[in-house]
DNA sequence: GCTTAACGGAGTAGTCCGCTCCGGAATATC
DNA sequence: GATATTCCGGAGCGGACTACTCCGTTAAGC
């Protein structure tokens, strides 16, 4: 796997290219400059553009890689003995690397025909975990796995300026209360409907 | 109050240019093209420049107007009989403006004098509203105002894409879920310190 | 020592945005 | 009804910024 000299460098640069991206694109948004995630790795322009043709390539290869690790974080959420402790650790896990500040690239990039495949393979893994918690009555029953994709993209929004560490111990804790609201049972019944599919997955662009 | 003619269009098309500023901001970030609030207030460039001179005067207003509705949904919460009650009010009302989507303006913008004096009054107020639940111990006690204040700053987050009515449904279920996860008592501990208000007011600059 | 793959980053073309400015329409004054 | 005044709309300007290219430089591989 590893080579050395030149091409060790070159997988190297991959890496920090995708942990920059990463952390610009979810912390300053989509639209901030390709430079800066350049800058952040430590790379000129060039190597960047070298392997990705276009700033929309980057983020779709990145908006994959962060599903990719949605499904592993349900998997690794079912192999909990505990119903409640496996979705608190997958909800925990999505949150910590932000997977839901990608999903709403939504509309702003073409959604490939891998990244619908891995998005379905990543709700159902969901289900899976959100049925297992509602069967075993630990999770209110009024909530839907749908509902707490959504909770994860909320506390996924990036905040507003320079990132902050403390930024990250007032989310742990704001999590912390809202997962409280989601054991049973429910002190209060949920308003409204809950949301479809159809709306959800409308914000992608059609299915293909 | 009302004047005829020319004078009570210009008076209607302030408040118009105030609404439009507050949907477009609070939707799209403060990045938003000044000339998109124009639009949506159905008025020319010069119309809103006559009255702003610049887009940071609107917004130091726009922060300004929010925080005094903040101060009123936290007057409104005491006058409420049951703490709890008042305290739901509070966050839903100021949810619902978004109040917590212009706090972070931080940085953006320079922070007057009346800005802070109002910040200090709300801060005040919610400080009320919140010792008063937690004397009558509805509220969890490992929570403090700061936390609650952030909490409908996350909340208020603008969600990317266009505006959707869903968003708002989807809000609303999920701020519901957070709120039961606020009353006593806490299932979990929460994690960390809770946070300072020297953390809190240093992302707006510093005090005067 | 030569080739060549990979590098950095200044430059380019084009977009977008805050703000100005002016011609025109509606209202007030005589 | 003529004139002066107030307020309107929006095209256009200057400048900042951004995605992407291109080329001179560096150093690994042989």
């Amino acid at each position: 796997m590893s080579r050395r000299g030149r091409q060790a460098e070159a997988a190297r640069n991959d890496l920090r290219l995708l942990r920059a991206a990463h952390e610009v694109f979810t912390t300053q948004g989509f639209d901030a400059p390709v430079s800066a995630i350049a800058k952040q790795a430590g790379l000129g322009m060039g190597s960047l553009y070298r392997r990705y043709r276009t700033k929309e390539a980057l983020l779709q290869r990145l908006c994959l890689i962060a599903m990719e690790r949605a499904v592993a974080a349900a998997q690794e959420g079912l192999a909990e003995a505990d119903p409640w402790d496996g979705l608190v650790l997958y909800v925990r896990t999505c949150v910590e690397f932000r997977s839901g500040a990608l999903a709403p690239i939504a509309g702003t990039i073409e959604v490939t025909a891998e990244m619908w495949r891995v998005a379905r393979l990543a709700e159902e893994t969901a289900d899976r975990l959100v049925a297992r918690a509602h069967e075993t009555g630990v999770l209110r029953s009024d909530v839907t796995a749908l509902d707490i994709s959504l909770l994860m993209e909320q506390f996924s929004r990036p905040a507003p300026g320079p990132p902050d560490d403390g930024h990250r111990k007032v989310r742990d804790r704001l999590l912390a209360i809202a997962l409280d609201g989601l054991r049973a049972p429910g002190a209060t019944e949920l308003p409204g409907d809950p949301p479809s599919v159809e709306w959800y997955e409308g914000r992608w662009g059609s299915a293909p």
